[in-house]
DNA sequence: CCTCGCCGCTTAATCGTTTAAGCAAACGAA
DNA sequence: TTCGTTTGCTTAAACGATTAAGCGGCGAGG
């Protein structure tokens, strides 16, 4: 064990000197580079434990122009689709000998111009971003910038949104469903845009249309699911017996919002949400939900920008049925979704 | 803007060339340092501007000895709880133009070890370590190492576990309860057991003794919390108005297991949580609980992390009412807590 | 016995900054 | 005019690793 005290950090040379070798043989003995006798090397492991050495990272970089370090660039780790994304990067990368800066923007393009700034700064060999706003920006750099979750039309590592989309309408269809709301999310994201084309054109292939008043747009939160429920209920006309929603946020919403007005879900009306967060599963009902593997995500992301590939299909998702879906309710209740409103 | 072609990197001495300049004065003129006319300071940094020059944080920590990076370890930041304050802890690093070096251990000690290890050989000038199992293992080294949200007995940066504990005791004592529950969590942390003395000691002093067979101990999960519920209402003699659980995660999981067993929250039993993750405010009920400065806990963090002070008292907390707690029911309510279920 | 080649090591340059030290010119004071 | 001080710059030595190049010594082949 190192006692601290106030002595400089113990360097290559001191390894070398205890060893009684040039540092040369240190660092080939360290990185089974060049030749180095079993003595020596034997000499140099042994210094290296009693005086505690933990080489210098920095100093390698300069040296080597690799950092293993990649950034990850997020909007808002709070957002619960999120914590686990960081995870499974952080996993990946360290799996690869890779550490993770990670940088929060807070939404803000300002900040996030500035973190990539200040990554590429730091010499992170690679960034993944999943852009503020809309989709992505597609700056320039020599370090590769891998957009996660987003797109700006011709880059972007994806979930199969539409394969998504596709298996929660075909679901509902196949439970008996007919009426259906869609609760869209943010018009300018091309993943919510995806994940409800899927829907409609699977649904429209069953012969059944969904009016565009059915078709909501709004924010990615739990608030708007709530209130899009809420002045839905409120017309007398309202009739549907599934709310498909572009993400969990939203159906958890709604979800709440349906429970609240006295409906029973799923008995008269299913949710069905999309990313599979973690709350997903807890809800009263759990709610039937699309999974991201996020796992798969981290590791393609990584294999696209450390590996050099160009490019990599959609990551396939999973239909995950839980509480919040039934069949639809016998006859006497299609359409009377406001019967105990 | 940089075309990128396969040039290389531009460096301060491609600056300095094309600003007719050595590159100490380039550095001078970027950091303010030293003696620089304002024309060649001028000079300078148009040459920045035109060849898009970003300086190399490597090369610069290297020569410092300042990386201007934390380290942030984390057991699974997949726990609620936590990306809110990694949030934080990134919002006031960069403030201080810092970056942060997220490592997450997945709750294994041998993680741990190797990440903190990871992160000083990687120049971290301090790290922020909540620690994988129990309460920290106090390692020495030279970069200082703050606990967050744990304690090693001496050191650790905490809320004010007693006095949320307090809060929510008195506030339900306020309420006119009497017969409590607590949900202690895991024994193992210094945080939970502060908690759970502060509540128990707050009831006492209203008279009012919680037996020990009401105090149980658990993980910090839903699951828990709602079989602790489910055992407790299983057995005939069960009789209690309000749960006091250690943290959300328990009191999310105890508000599902009454709501199951039929009973009413909070017209029967009241239930409070502890931290005021994102989950408590869209509870239904929404949880009454403790809230935890999270940023305030940041910001204290980086001061003792980085301005080498050497303690800090607890971060206070605050109680948040919500829908989850009521005045005690009514006489013919008392006591009768498994009359639905 | 000579020579060639390999082995095991060292020397020294290098990565891109910062920064101490030094130096010439300009300027003000005496 | 002369000297000292300030100003504005440059030179060069670090920081701690990697790595190309070089160099004795030893074993083997001729």
């Amino acid at each position: 064990m190192t006692y601290p005290g106030e002595t400089k950090a113990t360097t290559m040379a001191d390894v070398a000197r205890r060893a009684g070798v040039s540092t040369a043989t240190v660092s080939n003995a360290l990185n089974g580079t060049g030749r180095v006798s079993k003595e020596a090397s034997d000499r140099v492991r042994a210094a290296v434990g009693e005086l505690g050495y933990l080489p210098s990272q920095t100093a390698r970089n300069l040296k080597t122009g690799r950092s293993r370090t990649i950034g990850l660039v997020l909007p808002d780790i709070t957002n619960p689709f999120f914590p686990k994304l960081a995870q499974d990067v952080e996993r990946a990368a360290s799996e690869r000998g890779y550490a993770v800066l990670l940088a929060d923007t807070g939404g803000s393009l300002a900040r996030e111009r500035q973190a990539v700034r200040n990554l590429i700064s730091r010499g992170v060999e690679a960034i993944l971003l999943v852009p503020a706003g809309a989709d992505g920006p597609g700056l320039d750099s020599r370090t590769p910038v891998v957009l996660l979750d987003r797109t700006d039309g011709k880059s972007g590592l994806n979930s199969d949104h539409a394969a998504g989309g596709a298996l929660v309408a075909r679901h509902l269809l196949e439970l008996g469903h007919r009426k259906f709301v869609i609760l869209a999310g943010p018009e300018s994201l091309q993943s919510a845009l995806a994940r409800v084309e899927a829907m409609r054109e699977t649904i429209q292939a069953a012969g059944i249309t969904v009016p565009a008043s059915r078709v909501l747009s709004s924010a990615f939160s739990v608030q708007a699911g709530l209130t899009a429920v809420e002045t839905l209920l409120a017309e007398r006309s309202a009739r549907f017996t599934a709310v498909l929603a572009a993400n969990d946020a939203l159906a958890l919403g709604a979800l709440s919002g349906l429970l609240q007005a006295g409906l029973r879900v799923p008995q008269e009306v299913s949710v069905t949400g999309f990313d599979d967060i973690p709350w997903a599963a807890l809800a009263a009902p759990a709610l039937t939900t699309v999974h991201q593997d996020t796992a798969a995500l981290a590791d393609a992301a990584l294999r696209l920008a450390l590996d050099g590939l160009k490019s990599s299909g959609p990551i396939p998702v999973q239909l995950i049925v839980r509480g919040s879906t039934a069949r639809v309710a016998a006859k006497e209740y299609i359409g009377s979704g406001r019967s105990r409103a």
